[in-house]
DNA sequence: ACCATGTGTTCCGGTCAGCGGACAGCGGAG
DNA sequence: CTCCGCTGTCCGCTGACCGGAACACATGGT
């Protein structure tokens, strides 16, 4: 009962068109926004060497999103602002963190292991919402974390159930319903499973990273668990209304991308 | 022992420039984000109606922002992306929320009530961190909510530490170094205390909104603990290198805004 | 079946917002 | 002191953005 699943950087998942214009000023400020992530106080100089945008365009386009609030001052850098928290929030249905809170609670208590609940954001997946242990190093369940799909177990059991391509783990991954990582934290093994929405698609994946390291009893009473509590949420999304962030089948088939 | 502080929409905290360009790409952009917070999805049409931005321009920019991953497809229509959620959430210093939660919880329990931080954001504040009641009803203090600050008596605090302006009523909160507000949630009072950083300078506020009503034990009892736990903030950001925020005094003494 | 009305989407030419090279002022390091 | 890197500012050119018009497709009322 466990289902081998080594890291692989080789396969991507597909599902997204080509990248932005990289020429649109849209795409830059997005761009600006990310170099945040490695370094959380830029200047104008360091963003501009970081993006390649030149500087006096990145002076520029800072200093509108400082505007907007979506950058914030320190001294004579810049930090991302408050505003990005604000919006970031409404991402959420409104009451769908308090709603599956308990059982994310439930589970971590169950497991003894940190809880994450992933959404895909174009090739990449993102936690967001999480039930850890107090003072506990997990990088990976962390919330806000983004992580590229295809180095992430909760990324491969998303592009299983929803990329066009197929593959040998997805495969294996429908097969079982589950995946398993032992090799991204030492020590512990990461468990991961689809959470769906009232239509049967699969909208989010739920991880756990659990101290435990060989096969036995211990990993199917993890594993059992967490698929167990994936049904769950589901069910919970549907009974609350939440609906698992409310996305429905696309009424036109071919969203059609500007190519 | 408590000011009375009415609620009063005329007074607005200055220090902020003169509205964004609103012919810029960035600002549009966000000012189509932002039309999200009151319907969480919304097609085209509905959103060029909302901004006043045309048709075409809306359905470009909604295109660029869904490959960036700020929006969502739901249909045909849009919802707010993760990338905003990441984004969001690296707003803050990497440890500073599970650094301050156990205050905020041990608050909540000691008052009984709500339990808010918040942040300025241009002429509002935003509520970045809450220790709540399960089920709690309160639609202010809650994760990500946005008021003006002249509507908060949270908001108050700030600008009576920050403001440039003077005012009877900032001279009064930092007499007692809170404030009151008994109207803005019937049956409950809301009170706000400021948090500094280690360098003195107020750049939030600690907000509680406690089930009673007159003034007496109860009251000086949620004033005295929101007023030691607003210190211990200000104490536990230092100690614990989270400096609520970073955010050091600027070094050029005029930024010198864009006229 | 018909039209009226709403939607998302595509096209295209004019124009102006954004671009980026160059420079000024500042501050810290050597 | 000089050098170097930084932030902030100016300005002429240009190509990316703008938005009106038209299209395709649903919906629903008559």
């Amino acid at each position: 009962m466990s289902v081998a699943v080594e890291r692989a950087n080789e396969e991507v998942a597909d599902d997204r068109g080509p990248d932005a214009d990289p020429t649109s000023l849209v795409t830059r400020a997005f761009v600006l926004l990310g170099s945040f992530r490695s370094q959380s106080v830029l200047g104008v100089s360091e963003l501009s060497r970081r993006t390649g945008i030149p500087r006096t365009t990145v002076y520029r386009l800072a200093n509108q999103l400082l505007d907007v609030g979506a950058l914030s001052r320190v001294g004579s850098r810049y930090r991302l602002g408050p505003t990005l928290f604000e919006l970031g929030n409404l991402h959420y249905p409104p009451k769908m963190r308090e709603t599956l809170q308990p059982f994310l609670d439930d589970l971590r208590h169950l497991t003894g292991g940190d809880v994450g609940l992933l959404e895909p954001a174009g090739l990449d997946v993102i936690v967001i919402q999480v039930a850890r242990a107090r003072n506990s190093p997990s990088k990976l369940v962390k919330l806000g974390t983004r992580v590229p799909a295809a180095n992430c177990i909760g990324g491969h059991v998303l592009i299983a159930y929803n990329s066009s391509r197929e593959s040998r783990r997805s495969t294996d991954i429908r097969t079982v319903g589950y995946a398993l990582d032992r090799t991204t934290e030492p020590g512990r093994t990461l468990v991961a499973a689809p959470v769906a929405n009232r239509h049967g698609r699969v909208l989010g994946a739920l991880m756990v990273s659990a101290p435990i390291t060989g096969d036995g009893d211990d990993l199917d009473r993890v594993v059992n668990a967490t698929l167990a509590f994936a049904r769950t949420l589901t069910f919970a999304g549907q009974t609350a209304e939440v609906d698992f962030l409310a996305q429905a089948r696309p009424k036109l088939p071919p969203p059609s991308r500007r190519s």
